[in-house]
DNA sequence: CGTCAAATTGAAAATTATCAACGAGAGTGG
DNA sequence: CCACTCTCGTTGATAATTTTCAATTTGACG
């Protein structure tokens, strides 16, 4: 959230308080399971996660990816049971805490209460574009808006990266997220690289010409755009 | 939100401070245009209305449809252009109210931020579900979900309509919201009525097998399974 | 070196879109 | 009251996209 706005020392230790228990969380492990009684909720202090939901065939949707710093589980807030599963892509460390420890906090700090709107606002536009990708833009689309967004999102926490970056995801979970088949992955990004968008070597992927790739894939940068002159003075 | 939970007589009363203003809409009439500047919030009072994105092919993606009681454009809160369309889908009445105004209620009334928050994940999880259901399910499932969703949050508001309803949406915006082609969506309901699931005539729908629907549609209803036990006290 | 998950490729099948035509019903102006 | 027009729904034929199935190949790692 310090990204958003320049936070008071008071603001800080009120959310370094929500950070005060860490657990380790290894690749795949899965720390929220959909249907499950939900319990604490969690912001991600290290490592890539994702959010899914599993359909009754079987298949996975991929929700969305998750980054250090973003929280995780709020449906608790709103349900008994969890309607997303939770699972760690890497190596990850997530600080788990109570409801009633964001209530608190919202209490005592109306600002930081506005800024997880605003939080929750930037997580709405980023799942509709995502559901109007999936709706109405081609497979290659979908592929594409997937690694500029994974770079954008990584970015953000390492800026070394710029044209190049590890993805760390298979081809079957960038079909989970983008609803196509691993095989179909493989072929768009086969493509991606044939016209040139992208160059490939063991998984490392570097973008030969950014601008034709975001043009492809219909990219808007949802962290871009801003307007939060409106939040309440600091208290 | 007293749905949700019974609101005190202040509550009651900031609330209805947000509805002070009316404003009709005709049929059709847009009151928020993406990527324009954004401005006020609205809470739908009467009729239906939707949110969509145009893209750049210009494919619609309808994003979600909205019922007496829904907050709209809250993308404000964050976004100083709007990422969504905000258009009547039949003759509405919309209040619309500043940011400011909801910040002061926040601050005067904890418990009914805490609702909105609430609110904001019920939001969430309908959009997941439809995005699960973009990328994981069959153009006939999507079809028969719109139909359920659109029943159920019909019911909320006239408890009469149990197994028949009118629909109010042309085939072509149920494709926009299902990312089908009209084409396909007639098919889909003639699939839907030839396997009994439905009927149909002059655009009033019949459930004929509401359970055997459902599994269709793979549907839950978001509405459903809430656990608000944690909200703070009224005040 | 052996093993296993992940990536790659080809061929065939299934799903969905596109194109084109026609019909039914609702308003509109003469 | 009668063309006339327009949107919406319907249907058939064909094309495009994506999936499925079935092999291989590659790379990482014990």
């Amino acid at each position: 959230m310090g990204d958003l706005v320049s936070i008071t020392t008071a603001e800080h230790d009120a959310l370094a308080r929500l950070e005060e228990r860490e657990r380790a969380v290894r690749r795949g492990a899965t720390i929220q399971r959909e249907n499950d009684r939900v319990g604490e909720l969690f912001i991600l202090k290290k490592g890539v996660m994702m959010s899914s939901m599993l359909l009754d065939d079987g298949s996975r949707q991929i929700l969305r990816f998750l980054f250090p710093g973003d929280m995780m589980g709020l449906s608790s807030l709103a349900y008994r049971e969890a309607p997303e599963t939770l699972t760690a892509l890497s190596d990850s460390v997530i600080c788990p805490f109570e409801r009633a420890a964001l209530s608190e906090i919202v209490g005592a700090h109306p600002r930081l209460g506005a800024l997880m709107m605003v939080y929750g606002q930037i997580e709405r536009a980023a799942l509709t574009d995502r559901l109007a990708a999936l709706g109405r833009t081609s497979a290659k689309a979908r592929v594409a808006a997937v690694l500029i967004d994974m770079r954008n999102r990584l970015r953000m926490i390492d800026k070394s990266i710029t044209d190049t970056l590890v993805l760390g995801l298979t081809q079957e979970e960038i079909g989970d997220a983008t609803g196509l088949t691993a095989v179909h992955v493989n072929r768009m990004l086969r493509q991606l690289e044939d016209d040139g968008l992208i160059a490939r070597e063991h998984g490392r992927i570097t973008f030969a010409n950014e601008r034709a790739l975001i043009r492809e894939a219909n990219y808007v940068d949802r962290y871009q755009g801003l307007d939060l002159s409106w939040l309440p003075a600091a208290r």
